[in-house]
DNA sequence: TATAGTTGTCTACACAAATAGACAATTAAA
DNA sequence: TTTAATTGTCTATTTGTGTAGACAACTATA
């Protein structure tokens, strides 16, 4: 089976997908290497990555000046995203001294599938309550978000949402305090075309996928949630040696 | 700013990656749409279309039938991985019935970075065991993974671990039972070409990684490990609720 | 000032990718 | 058997990608 691994993809954009990772993990910083030596190194003409260096240009990530070289922007950084059983969303960002913010993207009611409607512990095809959040850091969207509620269960939760501002606070307002994540699954997608457009990234940029169980006090489950990090910009924390119990 | 953001990848992978996504969540099962459907669907010639599908052919994906039409091969499932304070790859592999399996592919020694250093609590350039392993789960390759020790600590690791086949039982064998996985970070890249060979993978693959400190019973740091997942094969799933003091 | 090294722009050519149309081969159902 | 729908194969054309060379514009340094 002789499968070429990099079909399909324009080589100047493997080299700007490449050059992006050395920026992103600080492998590369300051002044670049010059187009020649970089031609020479991923065995290329100089045109080729001109035009990835063009494209990372685009994205903000470098500069070029006439007779000097080319500059690497100064790097975000990865937010530090701590995951537990309370975490939520502005505590996270505000920790990180980053302004936090969001704005509802969607608000539909859509029927329970079997698999959300096993979590919620609600009969299949009851009606749901979804939500879809687009977060934002640093004046750029980060994460996009979609919860599900069951609508008996927490009515009026996107209008509470909606005045509140806080998924957390507007759980309060209807008399479900103290909510506690249960578990979270994480895994690794591409980003599709949909998801590249809201999130204003390249196709197929790596998100972290998480889905995950949020229940009430009373153990009851109150919320399923699935969302989606820009893979650069983030790390999730898993604590393991911080209990339940303990705070 | 007019930016594409498809641009460098052909149009025939964009429509493999997005038919490969529709697989592995589910949403796409049995019997393809006809070819001509799929073109309007995309907007492309069927051509176009015939292209995507015959690479997702080469991976085993599909399979055409000439006058019946394409078909969805059964899908692998994604492996559950429980990531906790006792994680180990054996078990973890072997709770989703599959054949565990891994490798050596290199052993070297490195000194310690100033960022390992900190995390291991030993001198900075200090002499490191580095493991290198790949990981395998029904005869595909899914995780590389990279292990740091510090070597004063744990001498002979990269022996223990050749004769034992497995970290924990080696660390063991060296008088470090009960050690205990400390946190864990995950975040999101694309495979680089290097990973892309190990993992018998496309470029730009979306990859789970996650770096991680395992400590002894004395909780003394013992290893750093970076490891990377094939982001449609897993699913980590990390448990808010089963604590260390609790149950 | 002179020189070496850098980025920016232009032309030209070869090859891959995508579109378009036509028809053959096979299958399932009317 | 006939018909409609499917996948397989061929030719041709247009657009995008990568290579090659040359030169201009600019910067820092000897």
């Amino acid at each position: 089976m002789t499968t070429h691994e990099s079909a399909g993809i324009a080589r100047w954009r493997q080299i700007a997908d490449s050059l992006r990772a050395d920026i992103a993990e600080g492998r590369l910083v300051d002044a670049l290497p010059s187009e020649m030596r970089l031609a020479e190194r991923f065995a290329v003409n100089r045109h080729t990555v001109r035009r990835a260096i063009a494209a990372l240009g685009e994205e903000g990530l470098l500069t070029a000046a006439r007779g000097r070289g080319t500059f690497v922007a100064p790097r975000p950084g990865r937010i530090a995203y701590p995951v537990g059983p309370r975490s939520r969303f502005s505590e996270n960002i505000g920790a990180a001294s980053r302004e936090p913010g969001g704005s509802m993207v969607g608000a539909t009611r859509e029927p329970a599938s079997t698999e959300i409607a096993g979590l919620l512990g609600c009969g299949i095809a009851a009606p749901l309550a979804r939500l879809d959040l687009l977060r934002v850091a640093d004046g750029a969207p980060v994460i996009v978000s979609t919860l599900w509620f069951e609508e008996a269960r927490v009515p009026g939760i996107v209008a509470a949402f909606a005045e509140l501002g806080s998924i957390s606070r507007a759980l309060e307002a209807l008399g479900l305090a103290g909510c506690r994540r249960l578990w979270t699954r994480v895994s690794a997608i591409a980003a599709e075309a949909r998801d590249a457009e809201r999130l204003h990234c390249p196709l197929a940029t790596p998100l972290i996928q998480t889905t995950s169980l949020t229940a009430a006090a009373t153990g009851e489950p109150v919320q399923y949630a699935r969302s989606r990090f820009l893979g650069s910009r983030f790390e999730l924390l898993f604590d393991h040696t911080a209990g339940p119990a303990a705070d």
